[in-house]
DNA sequence: GATAAACGTGGTCATTTGACCATAATTGAA
DNA sequence: TTCAATTATGGTCAAATGACCACGTTTATC
């Protein structure tokens, strides 16, 4: 039973420390190491993630070799390929720790069965999922709307404490632009 | 009770005719004319909405008066503001008609009522959103790696249906591309 | 603590893209 | 069917962006 994963239970629902132990004993413990993966495309994905310490980076890699981050997972958040869970077919995206980090994960199998149990956690899976459709849509939006910069800026907002923890080339290749163009941006920002 | 929406469930469930029948009539059904919106910015999102018949588009106006696309509901889809329907809260963006439209409405109470009854319509609901998931990912990593002709390949494969019902300066704002930008690419294929 | 790898920044230059404008064609609403 | 509004295209030009390269710094790992 991992205690990150107590405290966000605790933080998150109301259920009684028997069912969090319930739920936090039926997950395994991973521990990755920086540039470890997670899930590597072509794999299926069998487990719901949860992620107790640490950072893990979606991202598929194109013809050519670059990478696309589809989305950062910090301490105390979820994640998983939906398509390669539900249908069990091969994923393809890459799913790899920025860090050395620690998650839990559930089988399938195991999952369902909590889930059938204990109505709470039915609730919060629904929450999760919404939350997910809502940020994918924000995500869409921003990349569609704004300037580098703009993008930028809204990335230092929104996800204050990830900028020291990654590299700003996947902080590039996040917003969708190029290394150079970051740092003119940062160049620019300071001497203003 | 609106015999595409019968369709679409003969041919997704194995839903009994009565049961069918029970989930059409729950449904008001509400015409829209070209232009005319569904959901305005800053209204609640009170319904399940699916469209027998048209095309929605779901899109969010910026400080600068530009619009940008975040999806396209052709018939046999389901749309609404998951954050909006969810919390009850005002929604950011807008869902209109591009064309002459019908939708079906379910009231939240008389959803949720279905869905406790009927477990295989639980079931489409959560294929639903597996793929509204999927479909986002996908929407961004699109945005994020090709060049713009790459993307409007994309679009083409992926909804050849809508190019010759949109105008383009609605796909050059999914694309998230100028319409100038759009009519070079279209130039440049026509003279390949 | 040493060393190789990864990283952030900056220069240059060619290319792409968008803004603004005009025009012809198409579309939709009366 | 007609007429106004919308739409698609194209020209021009300035600005933004990416590719390639080099250099000094930081970081990870042994």
């Amino acid at each position: 039973m991992h205690p990150e994963f107590e405290k966000y239970l605790i933080a998150n629902t109301s259920l009684t420390e028997d069912i969090i132990r319930n739920i936090g004993n039926t997950a395994t413990i991973k521990t990755l190491r920086r540039n470890e993966l997670l899930l590597q495309a072509g794999d299926i994905c069998r487990h719901k993630v949860f992620i107790a310490k640490g950072l893990l980076r979606m991202y598929s890699t194109d013809a050519n070799g670059n990478e696309h981050i589809v989305q950062f997972s910090p301490e105390h958040t979820w994640t998983l390929d939906v398509e390669s869970y539900d249908k069990e077919t091969p994923s393809l995206i890459n799913i790899g720790a920025t860090e050395p980090t620690e998650v839990l994960l559930w089988t399938k199998d195991d999952f369902n069965r909590l889930l059938n149990e204990i109505p709470e956690l039915r609730k919060l899976s629904q929450q999760i999922i919404s939350r997910n459709i809502y940020y994918s849509r924000q995500r869409i939006l921003t990349t569609l709307s704004g300037t580098p910069e703009e993008k930028y800026d809204d990335f230092i907002q929104r996800f204050p404490n990830l900028l020291s923890r990654l590299p700003l080339r996947m902080i590039a290749s996040y917003l969708g632009m190029s290394i150079k163009t970051l740092t003119r941006i940062r160049h620019t920002q300071l001497h203003r």
